[in-house]
DNA sequence: TCTGGGGTCCTAGGACCC
DNA sequence: TCTGGGGTCCTAGGACCC
């Protein structure tokens, strides 16, 4: 079989990186983006000089803050991060069709069916590098293998900001020496299953049977037999519909008041149609999420026989879920979510739901309103609070109001 | 060091049906 | 009133990734 030419392309620190860009005088300090010092939360990204202190991404934020108080926090914006996106692929589509959107700075291309148009590989990796750096101002790292698994794995070692290409016939030579945990699918919990078992290298995974692999840690295990030794024939693929779509909170402080969390849960049903009506989704499943005072965490959801966009039909089976959880006298709460699945492009048509197409036009409706003047889902927590003594047909009467009053 | 937010995928167990 | 076995659907939870 030919060999096929994927590269694996991510962007050095991102959300730091575009933070720079923003405002150059935070060049060459310690930055990280994800919260203020004292907030509950972790750093989503930590610049190459915070990276010195120890930070990294996924610690928490009064962690960050002893290691290295002279740190800059940031909250970040995720708008601002998403804009930089569209146009990092934008940028590498133009190269070949075949352009997996890995995450908001992470990338998979690959060359392998565009082979007439370019006379070398290597050459062309090298000229998108070069672009993408030149048009977005930020730096990125590049990996380049006969394998999704392969690229990203060179990436590890071309950062931050280089190239490194595995080249055919030095697989197993690469492989050999890499920590298991290298492996994407290898984290905390399979890491100290292998150490037990005295695996550390990649190569020391050679020696353990499938069998064992599997009676370890299922289907993952056989996915672990075959990576290991660089097999992997994923595709590169473009484009997808999105499985899921959440909205959750941590608090800044446990909450308790159900009328307060009962209106927080509506600001998240709230949000999490905006996406649903763009994508013209509707959901099959709707699940509630919450996370008591002492981290632990339930769920419960509910299948739908008619999929649901509408917010006002979504937040009442969310409530309803919610309150099989949440009980004044039990623990308070630290997080609240809501997660719609099962996801699907239209609705059929029901004989008696003949004013179905009411409710879908007033979402839309309010967006419009939203992204003219800026409410809504911008509306703070505290003000969506105060709103919920007054009730929700009130505050659709005044949006509907100033609809109308600028038409 | 009290532990985000937004995703994907897998598994175990119970209900239910034949 | 001692009660099989297989298949499928659904729910809840957990590991993992960026």
């Amino acid at each position: 079989m030919k060999r096929r030419f994927i590269v694996h392309i991510d962007i050095d620190a991102f959300f730091a990186a575009v933070e720079v860009l923003l405002d150059p005088s935070l060049k060459s300090k310690p930055l990280i983006v994800g919260g203020l010092p004292h907030e509950r939360g972790v750093a989503s990204t930590a610049s190459y000089e915070a990276r010195k202190y120890g930070v990294h991404s996924g610690m928490p934020l009064r962690k960050a803050y002893q290691l290295c108080p002279n740190g800059i926090f940031i909250r970040g914006n995720y708008q601002i991060y998403k804009t930089f996106s569209e146009k990092f692929f934008h940028l590498l589509s133009r190269y070949t069709p075949d352009v997996e959107e890995a995450s908001l700075d992470e990338a998979y291309l690959e060359l392998t069916r565009c082979r007439p148009l370019y006379s070398s590989f290597s050459r062309t990796v090298r000229e998108i590098k070069q672009e993408v750096e030149r048009k977005l101002g930020l730096t990125v790292s590049v990996g380049a293998g006969p394998s999704k698994l392969l690229a990203k794995l060179a990436t590890t070692k071309a950062k931050p900001g280089g190239f490194f290409e595995i080249e055919p016939d030095r697989e197993e030579e690469f492989l050999r020496n890499l920590g298991i945990e290298s492996l994407p699918g290898i984290g905390p919990k399979a890491q100290v299953i292998l150490w037990m078992l005295n695996i550390h290298k990649i190569g020391d995974l050679w020696t353990l049977p499938r069998a064992t692999l599997h009676s370890l840690f299922g289907l993952n295990g056989d996915e672990l037999y075959l990576q290991s030794r660089g097999i992997d024939s994923r595709p590169v693929t473009s484009v997808s519909v999105p499985k899921s779509v959440s909205r959750e909170t941590t608090f800044l402080e446990d909450l308790w008041d159900k009328r307060l969390l009962l209106a927080h849960l509506a600001y998240l049903c709230d949000r999490l149609t905006l996406p649903l009506r763009q994508g013209g989704l509707f959901a099959h499943i709707i699940e509630v999420k919450v996370r008591y005072s002492d981290f632990k965490t339930e769920a419960r959801r509910r299948l739908l026989l008619t999929p649901l966009q509408e917010m006002e039909k979504i937040y009442r089976i969310a409530q309803d879920l919610f309150l099989q959880l949440f009980s004044p006298s039990r623990l308070s709460l630290r997080l609240v979510g809501v997660k719609a699945s099962g996801l699907v492009r239209s609705r059929p048509l029901s004989l008696f739901e003949r004013y179905s197409e009411r409710q879908e036009r007033l979402g839309f409706a309010v967006d419009q309103v939203r992204e003219k003047y800026g409410f809504g889902s911008l509306l703070t927590v505290r003000e969506k609070m105060l709103e919920s003594l007054y009730g929700f047909e009130k505050k659709r009467g005044f949006i509907l109001k100033t609809a109308s009053l600028t038409k």
